[in-house]
DNA sequence: ATTACTAAAAGACGAGTAA
DNA sequence: TTTACTCGTCTTTTAGTAA
């Protein structure tokens, strides 16, 4: 686990709140000196220190610079936002997301037949998981609020080890598909594609909904 | 207006998240100094700091200390939340308060007559705005959603100075009551109450939606 | 104008101490 | 155990310089 200083993070703010989320965004030391109420030095060293911890990446140019966040810049972020979303509470906002029923890997199915996994659900989320997950790929306008479920009370599904394996933590928020009561979970640590969500529920969703690949879902918080 | 350093702001936030927003929390310099990855002696300094800044309140004891964070600290945090609310995108999600109608001091009737606020309404929401406000004493509950607002997109109204006095920035965020578009309205720096929010609109809604003191009024984030 | 380096100045850090 | 000092050390900052 790396750590990101407090100036290293709100320097990391500033470049996003510039844009840097989203798209590379010209900014010299200098200017971003002013923003970050530092000298054009310091702020120089911050982007070199940045760019060594790989939370963004430069192309220098004789005036200026080119800097956009990383992925994991962006995670880092994302993790502040969390705390403070946790902070403020979450109100009582719903969210809902869009997009299309894709078939995943038979990875999710395989996740959950694992004993260890479906008692975790059962005694966290109230209902023993059907073997196997709705994979959805969400509509370009619901990554963003895919973003901010971030800050939202996930329960967090631990990882275990048998056969000489290590299977990782999870986390799953609670949601409702129709009249259904499901959760989205994302494995650990590893970086999950943004665009896309798997859903658990009791019942096979498929069926139950009458649904096939290509199918527009809608995937609602809280349930 | 007063500089807050990162290390503070990180500090402030950590406290939040041990609970110091709603109550005060019990902490002692070293537990603080784990959680900040720095020493007793570092995270003791950082306490004194927040409070000569004013931004929490401290009562000492021999084991330790009580600290909770004043209403300057939580709008500190409550800027950095919304740096983020922007950097994130503020998602498609409905926000929705209640509560009940009050009367307002007549102020609110005042400053919407005046032209130089009438025409900057106009302009960025879209309709001139009947003389008088709405005021809304929200629920307990519809409190958080409020905070949570402060993520959203405001629009900055300029002040302006006329007959020797001057007359004070605000901001305001579209919104709806009932099928009428609306706007929240907040005076710029002033100690705002939390429960309390000041509508306006093109009509004048009491007697529009037929409302009386007392009534429960709903209002919907975005229009 | 820029970035990045070096070196002097400033400031923060944490061990030790007292209450 | 605490908090909050002092003090020596070390890090960080900024001014100055070069590219």
């Amino acid at each position: 686990m790396l750590m990101v200083l407090p100036d290293e993070v709100h320097c990391l703010k500033q470049i996003a709140l510039l844009g840097g989320c989203r798209s590379q965004v010209f900014a010299s030391s200098a200017r971003l000196g002013m923003e970050l109420a530092t000298s054009p030095q310091t702020a120089s060293r911050r982007l070199q220190a940045l760019e060594r911890l790989q939370l963004i990446t430069r192309s220098l140019r004789s005036d200026g610079q080119y800097i956009s966040l990383t992925l994991k810049g962006e995670e880092v972020l994302l993790r502040e936002f969390s705390d403070y979303g946790r902070i403020f509470g979450n109100g009582s906002a719903r969210h809902v997301l869009t997009g299309e029923l894709i078939s995943g890997l038979g990875e999710g199915r395989y996740y959950m037949s694992l004993a260890p996994y479906r008692e975790q659900f059962l005694e966290k989320l109230g209902f023993e998981p059907f073997p196997g997950t709705l994979n959805v790929r969400l509509d370009p306008g619901s990554i963003a609020t895919r973003k901010r479920l971030e800050t939202l009370g996930w329960i967090s599904i631990r990882g275990f080890q048998a056969n000489e394996r290590t299977y990782g933590d999870a986390r799953c928020l609670p949601c409702r598909i129709g009249d259904h009561r499901c959760g989205i979970v994302v494995p650990g640590r590893t970086h999950y594609p943004e665009d896309i969500v798997e859903v658990i529920s009791p019942v096979e969703l498929r069926k139950e909904l009458g649904l096939s690949d290509h199918d527009i879902v809608r995937v609602e918080v809280p349930p």
